[in-house]
DNA sequence: CAATAACGAGAGCACTGCTCTTGCTTTGGA
DNA sequence: TCCAAAGCAAGAGCAGTGCTCTCGTTATTG
């Protein structure tokens, strides 16, 4: 019966579930270089070489474990964002956004690490996680483009170096968005995360001490940079000359 | 003779140095988890038991390497500081900067990730390291330090639930600058890594090419978020902002 | 029902970090 | 000057790792 033909494939299913999560339990543990497959196997009753039958090598569990994490601190940010009220302020979604990142942060670490910080395998990311490695950015783009489509976002020109680079972003990732405000919007995605990093690896360590309120202020001056909060005070300027003021 | 009784002390200081390039070597080219002692030993002749003499465990020396590489990036930063002209702009002094550190970590992968990626010993970052950590920082502070002297630096005021810790991290970091000023430049250290760590890491593979352009840009906006670009710099615009929104 | 594919178990290889013991050499005080 | 103490390199060894190969067993499929 069809039954018995699933039975491999359920069975098979469900003992690479167990691996990731024996494996992602190790990985809160201890990080991603205690991460043992034989720890693994023990741990689940079955010997070592066992396990090759599920997973090439331990490259591609962590690859796995990479790609679910991906997708959990994309699931995050997507939340966080459909929990908003229907007609919240656009900086109030962003930074909900942000602060989605920060919690998932800081509540899985190593899950962190193993995606933001140093790339463990290869030096290239595996293609299957390109998908779920934009997830957040994606959410960020849906803020600002609901605030294109409200009221308009205010952000400064580009200097002419990167007028054709932006475009061409712009058509990969939000071609109904002006590529000023794309540009913005590569840039705060990339220094979210380096907020994000410095507080988990410890570079804010007696420093930066009340990191709530610090997030806050700094997701905040994102949001200003990707033009969600109008008026001045922040982002780019023309390259031009000086002559204002300041002389020397 | 003396010499002989500092002999002891110099060959010890010639084989710690030794031991410590070869594995700057083997961390340049195959990463920090495949940095063996073993292999380190082997490659200098000297037998792994050896080694144990200069460094008590694998972990030490990883860590003697993260602070030469803290070491090497802060003088990176300082040395492009000193370089600029007697009466350079504050703005192309802090991209200098910038530049610098990008352009260090692209030299020097590894070791960048070594520092700024995931810590791989244990969660918190030895006490030795914080001293080194904190040159490429004091070197952006300086630059700020200078824009305030000169022409003073146009930072929005901070929110109420920050104002007590900005003034907290100010006298411990840069009593002579105003603690928005400080707040600002606290966050843009940390976005300024997360630009160089997406870039480094990956993930701006298949986003962003023009990555020097990109870089460029994204510094002068930090520079900008610091203050050190007027408030309301409006000098002509370069060209052309298709489709730039404005507040409508 | 029989051929086939998937599977778990075990042995084994090459490698790792680290410890301990054994001799040899340099050092510094009596 | 001599001799104990300390520093040092070497080797053996332990426990652990990723990974491969073989060998029966079990389930799936023609």
């Amino acid at each position: 019966m069809s039954t018995t033909r699933g039975a491999r494939e359920r069975a098979r299913a469900e003992v690479t579930a167990a691996i990731k999560d024996e494996a992602r339990r190790q990985l809160a543990a201890e990080g991603a270089a205690k991460l043992s497959l034989r720890a693994v196997a023990r741990e689940l009753g079955m010997v070592s070489s066992a396990l090759y039958r599920y997973f090439p090598s331990r490259d591609d569990l962590l690859t796995a474990l990479i790609v679910d994490a991906y997708d959990a601190v994309g699931a995050a940010a997507e939340t966080a964002l459909a929990q908003q009220p229907a007609h919240a302020p656009h900086p109030a979604r962003w930074t909900a956004v942000c602060r989605a990142v920060r919690s998932w942060a800081l509540a899985h670490p190593h899950e962190y690490a193993l995606i933001y910080g140093s790339p463990v395998p290869g030096y290239t990311a595996p293609r299957a996680t390109v998908g779920p490695a934009s997830r957040v950015g994606r959410a960020l783009i849906s803020v600002a483009r609901d605030a294109h489509r409200g009221s308009g976002l205010a952000v400064p020109p580009l200097p002419a170096a990167l007028t054709d680079e932006a475009r061409r972003i712009t058509e990969d990732v939000a071609p109904d968005l002006p590529p000023p405000v794309v540009a913005a919007l590569v840039a705060a995605w990339s220094q979210l995360f380096g907020l994000v990093s410095f507080e988990l690896f410890g570079q804010f360590d007696r420093i930066v001490e009340e990191r709530d309120a610090f997030f806050e202020h700094a997701a905040t001056t994102l949001a200003h940079a990707v033009g969600l909060i109008g008026g001045r005070a922040e982002g780019p300027a023309p390259s031009a000359a000086p002559g204002s003021g300041d002389g020397s």
